[in-house]
DNA sequence: CTATGCTATGGAATCGATTCCCTAAAAATA
DNA sequence: TATTTTTAGGGAATCGATTCCATAGCATAG
């Protein structure tokens, strides 16, 4: 490994010329630049970026916290931040929690030790323990998903998405929708989702039955466990299901098939996230999109931003679209 | 941000002392380590990475280069390669091409640069241009999903996966069996998958008319349109297709679907890489599972032992499993 | 002709660790 | 008791950059 000291001696200058060409920073004669910039392409050198974050305390790394990297909406916003980070010369340094609540707090810890310029962390909760953390090192975070007050954030406005779905099928006759949930920890998803639900119910006048909303976890099979319980414990059968995800959604269909219950005929049915397959799932399901790979992008230059402390937005709530197909 | 120094000055002692305590080695009396841990555990103290790098020429930091993190096998792959990791005290660098072949070879120097301990790439080719940018960094680096000569890798045995699905199909009695294949550049998917099915054909005595046999790219569009040309195109209708993804065989299903063709009784089909969502479909569909997140961990375990110069098994060729549903 | 400012460059300190080498006390051995 | 070995711990160099400060030549202004 070549350094610069050596390339300082083969251009016979020193060390501080070099490292001025190199940030071109300060004064040097177009000769001098000449010859460095000849052996240092010549020798294929660049400069330890070891040296340079211990010297300049810049990492140029930001780190990224997600709960899992098997879904489509982390992998997606991933995508976005990578694009816009490499963009900038920056580069990701990935902590994967598998879906542990505790190790968001650890990996925070862990990226500030690592030096991180910022971290992204693509939220599935806002517990005051760990917004507190956020708060207690220094480093720029910006939460992914979640909103929370005095953070960086971007998010969704999962409220009126889970707002107009609702209206949706209110506007196509349903009376009786039911609803597939998940803990209300997750504020985004849990919460304001089905408050979304619920108030554009309330609001037509509509009724609840408590046997229509069911909780589940973030997979299929939960899906299709919930869609089961609404079926067998609804004493009034709903015509329609909202779930708050697409997996829980098919999860729900399968369920459906299963059972010989024709979508939309029989049950109209909407998920959200606007998973790639969805558009091929017999039949189509309605979704909702938010353009997860934009809401990366805009982290990142959000932290961008705030590291290189130019001016940024703290606080972005992204639109959504709703995607409306043959399953409502 | 507290460092050494502070610690040393704070406990009574020197840097070497409290280094020793940190790493322990050398002599430390047992009063001098209680001290030393005392403050360090006051303070919350961690040394800086950048220092220890700078010092050690180890960064305890993995280089993971992937084709994109949005489809299920590298997905899974690197959940695997980040559970062996993170138990190691190991951090993943992430670099992702966005399919884009060139940058898998930026990105080997690139992450040659930031001095990454060692490489996992997760590769779509094995162009003699790749292999040898990777014999040139003198990094570790631990390949999965390809096999290639004097490299370390981590692959699947495509070749018995596609030649046994093929016999599964030729078994149920299927003469006449279509193929989606993809470029055979990737070796792997595109060339190993297609010997497979060919030679168990061949071996059979069963023909293939070249209309069966269709190429699309690794989406699901690409399935449905492969699916189109052989049923227009071929002068005796197959009865049975094998893609090579699953994603493609989904794509197929969806094109059968639309032209009411039943699934399996008019054409049996079946994918590759035991997709979540292949469970779900209906019919549920037949595919190979060829556990990518063991194979990340097992690229891991390989780089990692490379690394600290244990023993290793330089290639490893990984074990599949067929599952087989009812779209067969 | 001297003072000032700009250009160009280098020396040396610094960032925060690790580690080689040295010294000295304590313990073991002769 | 004298000598060797083990234990304990510090000084200082080092890793490879950046950056402050000093110096010196040269052009321009006064």
């Amino acid at each position: 490994m070549v350094t610069i000291k050596e390339i300082a001696e083969m251009a016979g200058v020193s060390r501080t010329t070099v490292s001025r060409v190199l940030n071109n920073s300060g004064y040097v004669s177009e000769e001098a630049r000449k010859r460095v910039e000849k052996v240092i392409t010549e020798t294929g050198y660049a400069p330890s970026e070891h040296a340079k974050s211990l010297r300049t305390k810049k990492s140029k790394v930001i780190g990224v916290i997600l709960p899992t990297i098997q879904t489509e909406t982390p992998s997606r916003i991933v995508t976005g931040v990578g694009k816009e980070l490499t963009n900038n010369g920056y580069q990701i340094l990935l902590a994967n929690t598998n879906l542990d609540k505790e190790k968001e707090i650890e990996y925070l810890d862990l990226l500030r030790l690592r030096q991180v310029d910022g971290i992204i962390l693509i939220a599935t909760n806002t517990d005051p323990t760990l917004l507190e953390k956020i708060k207690e090192i220094k480093v720029p975070v910006v939460i992914v998903g979640q909103e929370a007050e005095d953070m960086m954030y971007v998010t969704y406005d999962d409220y009126h998405a889970a707002h107009d779905l609702t209206s949706l099928f209110i506007e196509k006759g349903h009376t009786n929708i039911a609803f597939i949930g998940v803990d209300e920890a997750d504020k985004s998803v849990g919460y304001l989702r089905k408050a979304g639900f619920l108030d554009a119910m309330t609001s037509n006048g509509l009724a609840v039955e408590p046997e229509w909303i069911q909780t589940g976890v973030f997979d299929i099979d939960s899906g299709h466990e919930a869609m089961k319980l609404i079926l067998k414990n609804a004493s009034i059968t709903p015509t329609a299901t909202i779930a708050v995800t697409d997996r829980l959604a098919i999860g729900a269909m399968s369920y459906l098939k299963e059972k010989g219950i024709r979508i939309p005929n029989q049950m109209a049915l909407a998920g959200f996230g606007a998973s790639e397959i969805t558009k091929y799932l017999d039949p189509p399901l309605t979704t909702v999109d938010y353009q997860n790979e934009k809401a990366g992008e805009q982290a990142a230059k959000q932290i961008l931003a705030k590291i290189e402390s130019k001016n940024y937005q703290k606080q972005i709530i992204l639109d959504y679209r709703l995607i409306i197909r043959k399953s409502v």
